[in-house]
DNA sequence: CGCTGCCTTGAGTTACATCAAACGCGGTGG
DNA sequence: CCACCGCGTTTGATGTAACTCAAGGCAGCG
């Protein structure tokens, strides 16, 4: 069903993942397709299978915010998981075509009765999310623009990146990159042109390849 | 045992409560004293009884970053919940005097198997978090010095505040307020001083007396 | 070979930080 | 009761990273 287990089925028995993987419905988004809505009612649970996700914010401004990526085996809309308050907190969307398995709220909560142990990697999926936010708002109280984008970049290539004869390749476009690292679209260009005449990347338009991450960090004083 | 009944124990029956509880050391902290430390260990949970704590964080540079606030009813600690990685990832001091519960991460973590629905707890307290830090980072994100000042003050005003004649008095220093709202004591001094000018507050040292919260964000511009 | 949308470049602006200096509240001891 | 002291606070002068805006370049596609 996706390559790597799910962490939200460890510890399950192997029935128990087949009652759960059962109750679900398996959706297809293409790319670039809201899944849900900050605001909105949590009404669903997922786990991407295969594919491409992302969380995203929209500042009151209508600017967006690029949060978390979402790979195969990751679960979306904790929201749903909880009994009272039940409003997504943040948007999600996809990258590319993916495939969503789905269960509504009253399903999932059914489930999390019947198996605890759900409850429990519930709480481990949470708990890494925390660990993304006290990381970003490390970055944001105390980086400078140049060291968020270098963050943002490492991570891009880390998690999505493909090897290319000379380095990594990331198909992202400035914009996302500014709205990831939380700068402008004209500061994103200025910094990158300077790492790319500092021959730690190489520029394209929608895409980038990485000749050496650390070359970004030492470059980032 | 705590004026506020612990959301953390939430649905479970007066002997299981009493069960949970009985399990729990109880330990007494002065004021300003470090709870636990970013980046050591989770061996303990705690359940504040009596008093007021809070959730800081060190930046690189030696800068403190004050987080969240602890009132009586809350835990801490919810790292060493967590079977694998265990390290805290923020640190917790008291600001007064306080009364804490505490498990070791054996016992915690026993009880969390015998009553599943303390696993649901801690997810709704770490989606709790959660929340706040989707805030914090919008506000990051999109919001003035001003705009996050006064959110502090307001935050602050609600879960600390005493009633006084003339408005609700807070015990922080100008300090506090900008670390908690990340700009520079002096840019803190700055706009305090407007709004005492603009009669939406009055200050003393080492404390302020909010008159009209609702005039903050007017002034807010 | 022209069009569309991404990307670049420069000039001007700004909010906030940084630094230096001094003020004054409120507690302490003479 | 007064002089002193420490620390929280104020104020002004200066610095600067990054944003904003306007204009134009150019890559790649049809």
């Amino acid at each position: 069903m996706s390559v790597t287990a799910p962490p939200f089925l460890d510890g399950l028995a192997p029935s128990e993942v087949r009652a759960v993987l059962a109750a679900a419905t398996g959706r297809r988004f293409p790319a670039q397709r809201l899944i849900y809505e900050q605001g909105s009612q949590a009404s669903d649970f997922f786990l991407l299978s295969k594919g491409r996700a992302r969380y995203f914010s929209m500042t009151p401004d209508g600017r967006k915010t690029l949060l978390h990526w979402i790979v195969p085996g990751n679960v979306l809309g904790v929201a749903a998981l909880l009994t009272a308050s039940s409003l997504y907190r943040v948007s999600a969307e996809t990258v590319q075509d993916s495939s969503l398995l789905t269960w509504n709220r009253e399903t999932i909560q059914t489930l999390l009765d019947r198996y605890p142990r759900l409850s429990h990697n519930a709480l481990v999926v949470a708990y890494g999310y925390l660990d993304w936010y006290i990381a970003a708002h490390g970055a944001l109280v105390s980086d400078t623009a140049r060291q968020r984008l270098a963050s943002v970049v490492a991570r891009i290539a880390e998690s999505m990146g493909s090897q290319v004869p000379g380095g990594v390749e990331l198909q992202v476009t400035n914009e996302e990159l500014a709205s990831a690292a939380n700068i402008t679209l004209f500061t994103a260009s200025r910094i990158l042109n300077e790492w790319q005449t500092a021959r730690a990347l190489t520029k394209h338009r929608g895409r980038i390849i990485l000749h050496s991450p650390g070359r970004l960090f030492r470059l980032t004083a």
